[in-house]
DNA sequence: GTCTATATCCAGATAGAC
DNA sequence: GTCTATCTGGATATAGAC
């Protein structure tokens, strides 16, 4: 089995940072060459498809990433509401660790493509797909009724997604810890509500 | 007083609508010409700032209108928990209504120029904050904690917010139904545990 | 004031030397 | 496979005729 080159691996990396922080159009392949420390041809040497290949690799790539971390900030710790809190708290601080970059790695592609292209858009849509799926399995594991626990793993992810959009704006984490609230209320109603 | 051309407010409110669907980096001057029906040239004649002032005007002038057409919403139903609900199943069906296209007039673009443009990020903060002071408004006239209600105001535009990004996405308008349901869940929590 | 033509630049994409 | 030079189109922005 063939190894990856660095060089296509750098590439990916650094476009993913850039199309989180910049979105989809606010992205040039140059800025992502000079990113990667590539040279410019080597974009399409390893992604002929050009910027769209590039782009729904790193929505494929990073959106399971991060719903990886995620869970495991969830599975960190045992009482379910202090677990969501905890998730919120530590994406609030990484938030602002970063200047207010680093959020979701896909939600600007995904409103930006959304009425503009559909490999983009179906793949952004797939992504969050598998995220309410983990989302509804983690949150059944600890509320019994099924219904309930898409329900909070849609809200949740709402939620965090709506957050990011005001923290980044406002240069504040507290909209993320204010949803971490909210999202631990209505955890505890489900726990303590059982339908 | 002197009246404002029409043109002008053709071409201000065509940008609106380009930004708000293909957001800032990719929408166009020419598109928005072509959309408003106005040379080219009648654009730097009426906002000679170019597209960043039209897009700095776009962004202050329809994110108070929008957050007046939520609140029309909300007050034209007497239960809060009821309202709530309604608001969000009108934003639904519009979204719906419009191909997923009409969601958050700004959020694209706050998205967008968080990390790149600091008068366009400040635009969309402060048509944020005014959000939230009116919808803390509203809640306080119906529940008593002034804290609750800033609480619950926040809650609402964040899980709207990303109810927009997943339903854009999927093209589905099941994530905002869904996001009402949990704001009226918050909402009927307040009311019942007043704190 | 309205509109056209154009200047200038940078994007995405490609060809081909090494 | 790596890298450079370049093509082509479209972007923002401007000049100036009418």
């Amino acid at each position: 089995m063939a190894e990856q080159p660095d060089t296509r691996r750098r590439i990916r990396e650094a476009a993913g940072a850039l199309f989180r922080r910049n979105g989809y159009p606010g992205t040039g392949l140059k800025a992502i060459a000079a990113a990667s420390d590539a040279p410019f041809g080597s974009i399409y040497h390893f992604f002929p498809g050009g910027k769209q290949q590039l782009a729904e690799e790193t929505i494929r790539t990073s959106g399971p990433e991060y719903m990886r971390m995620v869970l495991a900030l969830l599975d960190s710790v045992d009482d379910p509401v202090d677990a969501v809190e905890h998730a919120f708290g530590v994406a609030a601080a990484q938030l602002a660790a970063t200047g207010y970059a680093d959020a979701c790695p896909i939600a600007t592609i995904a409103l930006e493509v959304a009425s503009t292209n559909e490999v983009l858009r179906t793949a952004t849509a797939e992504v969050f797909d598998e995220w309410i799926a983990a989302g509804t399995e983690w949150f059944a594991r600890r509320v019994t009724d099924r219904a309930e626990a898409r329900s909070l793993a849609y809200s949740m992810i709402m939620i965090l997604e709506g957050a990011f959009v005001l923290a980044r704006a406002s240069r504040d984490p507290e909209p993320v810890h204010a949803a971490g609230r909210s999202m631990a209320a209505l955890t505890r109603r489900a726990l303590d509500r059982p339908d």
